[in-house]
DNA sequence: ACACCACTGAGCAGATTGCCCAGTGAACAA
DNA sequence: TTGTTCACTGGGCAATCTGCTCAGTGGTGT
């Protein structure tokens, strides 16, 4: 779906001021209420917004070590890797790429010394044939979407 | 920082349930309402829970195409480059990591053609020497946190 | 001309929030 | 033991917001 450029602005100020509410919006944006609503509600059911979660940052939590480990998957064995991966806590994400098989595995950590824990636990399944694992260091442009957000809206206003 | 049980199901509750406010979370908790109120606080404000921005999912947006790019960075290149790819809209995350001044590069296209010409802004760059991406097929295990703060919840309950 | 759609501005009852208070119980130090 | 600190409880309060409804307006497409 396309958005516009108000949905833009709410999705921009929602994410600058997340406790905002709808009311305080359309004061904001100049716009009435209902405005608001109906277009939240519209980004909502058009899955543009998933949700509204808290972010919890895993380094609060003690586990500030950050890797990514690209896992090489033997013929087959998949949906079982998948399986065994998701019952694991440290491991955040897990997404398969292009390439031999290969799965991308992004994970945390208590310290460098409990990587190796988690990277045993990790990789101590049959089906997996190989892993290289790589540390963050930093992260100088942390998960972001307003920009994008941003282009978005500004490219539905191209024809104008 | 730990945190403890009800930490854990603060958090779980509002992960399931975003638009649950203090007072039914205070319910369902069988706590004081001023008791979530001074926990969700202090969560805050110890950086735990970082916020509770929108999360928009860039398919719904028009860009369905999501690849990682990992990166070669000529010596001394680092903090240009950072600056660089900071102004792409399609970077979502970009990240430094171990190996030879190495970066990984988050990015989404609004298709797979529409991938080379990411690639084409995000490598069009003087420091950067070679490039390599990798694109993302399924995401079997999207971001996630939950089991993580389950995992931490349970570990500060063990000296009990 | 007509129907459709989005937006506006308003009103309403009900729920929630932010804030305050005093009392209780547990942990800890002197 | 006594005293202090701290977190939690349960209550109350005014102000605010939400979800909902409604009629009126303007633009678009048939």
């Amino acid at each position: 779906m396309a958005i516009d450029h108000l949905d833009g602005r709410i999705i921009v100020l929602l994410a600058r001021e997340p406790r905002i509410g709808v009311l305080e919006m359309s004061r904001r944006l100049g716009v009435a209420r209902g405005t608001v609503q109906a277009r939240l509600d519209r980004l909502q059911s058009n899955g543009v917004i998933r949700g509204f979660g808290p972010q919890v940052d895993p380094a609060a939590l003690g586990y500030p070590v950050t890797a990514f480990a690209t896992l090489q998957i033997r013929q087959g064995q998949g949906p079982d890797v998948r399986a065994h991966l998701a019952t694991v806590p440290e491991v955040l994400e897990l997404l398969t790429t292009t390439g031999s098989g290969d799965m991308l595995c992004r994970l945390v950590a208590r310290s460098n010394a409990d990587l190796q824990r988690v990277i045993d636990r990790v990789v101590g399944f049959d089906g997996i044939v190989r892993a290289s694992t790589a540390i963050v260091m930093e992260n100088p442009v942390p998960l972001r979407i307003i920009p994008l957000v941003e282009q978005a809206a500004e490219d539905s206003r191209e024809g104008i």
